[in-house]
RNA sequence: GGACCCGUAGCUCAGCUAGGACAGAGCGGAGGCCUUCGGAGCCUUAGGUCGCGGGUUCGAGUCCCGCCGGGUCCGCCA
């Protein structure tokens, strides 16, 4: 039951019939007061109608007076109406309204490359594809969580490479294997960039000699710094390397025998490839993100995926020669009208998309066309939604523009791009290339010890420790904008007070023990009407509009709509908290009107916070 | 050079998609509240040319244009 809209529904009934205007025009533009004592719902008249010089009067189920007031006519709900409908309806999953026809969504979020662990832009989108999982199934939607496993470029060959200098070890008991992996990745990358740029000396001209050696300094400052972590390891990894012929013949004959399937490549690489993913898994379980589908790159190598979209490009019309290789040319068959459809700014050149290297070997874009085709046939997804960071923007567009020129103009409208905005880290960008990052493992640690300091400090209950640090990292990154770009702050995930998750995690725990001490049978017919007003109204008429406001977030997906009003709700319980008892009312009928209230309270807070991930806490 | 994202209080951010009533929170600052169902709380208070300049409109933080800052992308990398 979706009182507020009922309300809405009625006023717009009553005023359109007044005005003249079309009901769903009046209803689209009814809005929530700014300020106090302006009623309930409002309606700006000069949206609806030039005509100001109208007055509307009546009442009805919901409505108890309009009131013209400069511009607006505002409408006073009869808060015993709306009590009634809301409370004895009040079901479990109270104001998690489905949509009338369910689509079949796949979400791929995270997607790190399996060399090093998660780091804190991970985090982000890690959080914020979960989140989005979890909003669109609370909403009703069929939803496939994916994770794609980039598995055959040369970042994974580079891995390999040092790996084999070293004799493919088995990572030590009792070390997380994605942080071993990430390490032997970070000094294998770097021994071969100053070994590439010590050659690049040899032939450098004046001019590039000085930025060279600076650049080299560099590298080998990060090379010590690297070393000091695993002086074996290390030193194993630079002698191989430095006596190595041609180290780049090496990684390319690893990535050509992995693509083309030779089985002990295939054994060795998916084996570490598997061990990074094992550590993603523990990462992210501490969150309680999991995946339903994990996809390896290199499989659609070997099923023939790519080969078959690669044909199929090399038929298309807009097939060029471009730099002596082949390409599409996106800009010249795909028209403004096109663009606009397919949301590519009107202005862009669009980038062709290179098809192949002059070796033939495929890129990453076409790759990723095979996939897009995968995730919509293997789920017969309706919609494909890619959680991916917003430097990826454009070859999201070629992406959608190429389905669109192979003749696939359902999927290129279909597949939507999550933009996010970039995670940096106090003016340093973060560098997995070079071992330099902050990892998801440590952020949580992090987090954990302030939690349980202050856990202990309040001599609370240790036992949902975890479910406090989850919900104070959700909250702190699923309540800023997805566009937003942000500089990475321990501090402000550990600050666990008024705009925090568990706070709202608190507000829930009051209102539960509450709950959990009555003894009153409740019924909505033995109430007092006269508690009904000051912050008690207030909290009634927010409940009532939860189910809107869930309803837009997930439609939106804009988890921070919801995160904003649960903050709010909680605010105004909590003030009213302070200044009146529940179970110690004399007034039965007084209690019992505050017993349902803290029953909203519960139920609102609760599926607010269980569709975004937080587990609402009893006891903390 | 072109394209995209961001710019709101000392700091971190809501509000901008579909314009509407004096611009909202938290942190930090100042001052209060434990005979109270859980103080991770409550109540006061100070703090703002909504980056700047035009335009559209009865009305602009929100839409349009032009600037200025910060970031990102423009590879036969992924």
């Amino acid at each position: 039951m979706n009182v507020i809209r009922e309300a809405k529904r009625e006023m717009a009934r009553v005023i359109s019939q007044a005005i003249n205007v079309e009901e769903e025009k009046v209803f689209n533009n009814i809005e929530y007061p700014s300020k106090e004592g302006l009623g309930d719902l409002s309606l700006p008249l000069p949206s609806v109608t030039r005509n100001l010089n109208i007055d509307v009067s009546g009442r009805g189920k919901y409505v108890k007076s309009f009131r013209r007031d400069g511009i607006f006519i505002n409408v006073e709900l009869d808060e015993v109406s709306v009590f009634n409908d809301v409370f004895s309806s009040l079901s479990e999953d109270y104001g998690l309204e489905k949509v009338d026809k369910p689509k079949r969504i796949v979400v791929e979020h995270t997607s790190a490359n399996p060399i090093h662990p998660l780091h804190i832009g991970h985090l982000r989108n890690a959080i914020l594809g979960d989140t989005l999982v979890r909003l669109l199934r609370a909403r009703g939607h069929l939803v496939n969580s994916r994770f794609y496993v980039n598995d055959s470029g040369r970042q994974v060959a580079i891995l390999i490479y040092g790996l084999s200098k070293l004799n493919y070890p088995e990572p030590p008991a009792g070390v997380k294997k994605d942080e071993w992996l990430g390490l032997i990745y970070a000094m294998t990358n770097v021994i071969l960039e100053i070994r590439q740029i010590t050659q690049e000396l040899k032939n450098a001209s004046e001019s590039e000699y000085k930025e060279k050696i600076s650049k080299r300094d560099e590298l080998v400052a990060v090379a010590q710094g690297l070393r000091e972590r695993n002086e074996e390891y290390f030193d194993v990894l630079s002698d191989g390397i430095m006596k190595e012929e041609d180290p780049e013949k090496v990684i390319l004959d690893i990535i050509e025998r992995y693509e083309r399937g030779d089985e002990r490549t295939k054994q060795i690489v998916r084996k570490y490839v598997n061990y990074a993913l094992e550590g993603f898994m523990e990462s992210l379980g501490k969150l309680g993100i999991s995946f339903d589908v994990f996809d390896y790159e290199s499989d659609l190598l070997w099923n023939g995926d790519v080969r078959k979209v690669l044909e199929e490009t090399m038929d298309s019309r807009a097939r060029v020669n471009y730099k002596g290789t082949w390409a599409l040319d996106l800009e010249n068959f795909i028209d403004e009208a096109v663009k606009e459809e397919l949301r590519i700014p009107k202005g862009l050149e669009l980038p062709p998309l290179v098809l192949m290297r002059s070796d033939g070997t495929t890129l990453y874009t076409l790759r990723d066309v095979a996939y897009t085709f995968k995730k919509f046939s293997d789920f017969k997804a309706d919609v494909v939604i890619n959680v991916i960071a917003e430097q990826q923007a454009v070859p999201q567009m070629q992406l959608r523009a190429t389905l669109y020129l192979l003749g696939y103009p359902e999927h290129a409208k279909n597949l939507l791009h999550y933009s996010y905005g970039m995670v940096s880290l106090q003016g340093m960008r973060m560098s997995g290339r070079l071992g330099r990052y902050i990892s998801f493992d440590e952020v949580y640690e992090k987090v954990k010890e302030v939690v349980e300091a202050k856990v202990r400090e309040k001599k609370g209950n240790l036992e949902e420790l975890d479910e406090i640090v989850n919900s104070a990292i959700r909250y702190a990154i699923v309540s800023v904008s997805a566009n937003k770009p942000v500089t990475f702050n321990v501090n402000k995930i550990t600050n666990l007070e008024e705009n925090s998750g568990p706070y709202l995690q608190y507000t829930y725990a009051r209102a539960y023990n509450i709950l959990a001490k009555v003894t009153d049978h409740l019924d909505v017919s033995n109430i007092d009407p006269l508690e009904l007003v000051g912050e008690k109204r207030k909290i009634l008429i927010m409940i009532a509009r939860f189910p809107e406001v869930f309803a837009k977030a997930a439609d939106d997906m804009s988890p921070e709509v919801l995160t904003v009003f649960l903050r709010q709700f909680s605010d105004l319980f909590n003030a009213w908290y302070d200044k009146e008892r529940v179970l110690q009312e004399k007034d039965e009928k007084k209690r019992i009107t505050r017993i349902f209230l803290v029953k909203g309270v519960e139920a609102v807070l609760r599926n607010g916070l269980k569709s975004l991930g937080i587990k609402p806490l009893t006891k903390m």
